[in-house]
DNA sequence: TCTATTTGACCATG
DNA sequence: CATGGTCAAATAGA
């Protein structure tokens, strides 16, 4: 199909151009007493802007191909998933949006909604009920409604939308939360806080098989650990090996050596890996570039090379 | 019987 | 008038 071909051509093109960019980055953080360090903080600041929208375009792609592909066509599954706020999602990110049309029932509250994209949308640590369900124009899958559970005993006025994106083995799901919630009723750690690892923890699950939210959590870009192109932000294990194996319950550290050495493709899809005894996949998120230069990366470029090649090509 | 989900209707908005 | 968000009665399941 010329369309995916077409696609795959974009996105190496975007490829190429990042790494080309990124292999210069390194001669601006030591030329500072040639040349004046506004330039260099400019030609910085603007290699920085650079790299994101390639980021931002990259995920685009990675998230538009497995959306046209559709199923067993799509042969480059999206492994992205990406967090943004509003404001990206009515500007750099409106491609994503563009098959929806934004809601003509303006929400009072609509500055606090966030949106971001995920394949655990009911895993936040929040508890939901659900109270709507409606066929959007323009996509496949109908939108689900949810409120917070606690909304009449509590007051909190909290409510998401989900939104099945693609319907990949490992589906996408764009995720819209309104209003703050005011009932203090996380169930655990939630998915979205920071957490101060310098590596990344894999995720438990429970024994139906679901994510636990304990570990599935966001890496603070602040820590200044992570590598400025991608990072592994969750590794979810199968159900069945979950439930055959105990210490899984606890967090686990993961390392790029680890990943390199013993984390194996299969053959069933691209974010699925091998990890020794244990089967797993791997998910990259947020795709925010830091914004300053990483002074203490834990991973070097082939390491990292290694995890990005294998993610994004299979 | 209670609670959560489903689903058609209603309503606000552009 | 079309669309999307919410309501609430009906239904399902524990």
């Amino acid at each position: 199909m010329a369309y995916v071909s077409d696609r795959d051509g974009a996105m190496r093109e975007v490829v190429q151009a990042y790494e080309l960019i990124k292999s210069h980055q390194p001669h601006f953080q030591f030329c500072d007493k040639e040349q004046g360090l506004e330039t260099v903080n400019l030609a910085q600041s603007l290699l920085n802007e650079a790299l994101r929208a390639l980021h931002l375009a990259l995920s685009v792609l990675n998230h538009e191909t497995s959306t046209a592909g559709g199923g067993a066509e799509g042969s480059s599954r999206s492994h992205m998933l990406h967090l943004f706020s509003r404001s990206y999602a009515a500007g750099d990110v409106g491609a994503i949006m563009s098959q929806q049309r934004r809601s003509k029932r303006r929400r009072s509250n609509e500055e606090t909604s966030q949106v971001i994209l995920t394949d655990a949308p009911h895993d936040d640590g929040y508890i939901w009920r659900k109270y709507g369900e409606k066929k959007i124009n323009g996509t496949h899958f109908t939108r689900n409604y949810f409120r917070c559970s606690y909304k009449y005993d509590r007051g909190c006025q909290a409510t998401k939308q989900i939104q099945q994106q693609s319907s990949n083995d490992l589906p996408i799901f764009q995720v819209t939360y309104n209003s703050e919630h005011t009932c203090n009723c996380t169930t655990a750690a939630n998915k979205y806080i920071k957490i101060d690892v310098p590596r990344p923890h894999l995720s438990s699950c429970n024994p139906n098989g679901m994510i636990s939210p304990m570990a599935d959590a966001m890496i603070d870009q602040n820590q200044g650990v992570l590598p400025p192109l991608v990072e592994v932000s969750t590794v979810f294990f199968d159900s069945t090996s979950c439930q055959e194996t105990s210490h899984l319950s606890r967090p686990y550290t993961l390392s790029l050596d680890h990943v390199g050495n013993h984390l194996t493709s299969t053959d069933d899809g691209a974010g699925d890996y091998n990890c020794g005894t244990i089967d797993a996949y791997i998910d990259l998120a947020q795709m925010v570039l830091p914004q300053e230069p990483l002074e203490d990366n834990p991973f070097s470029d082939a390491e990292l090379d290694l995890l990005c090649n294998s993610l994004m090509y299979n």
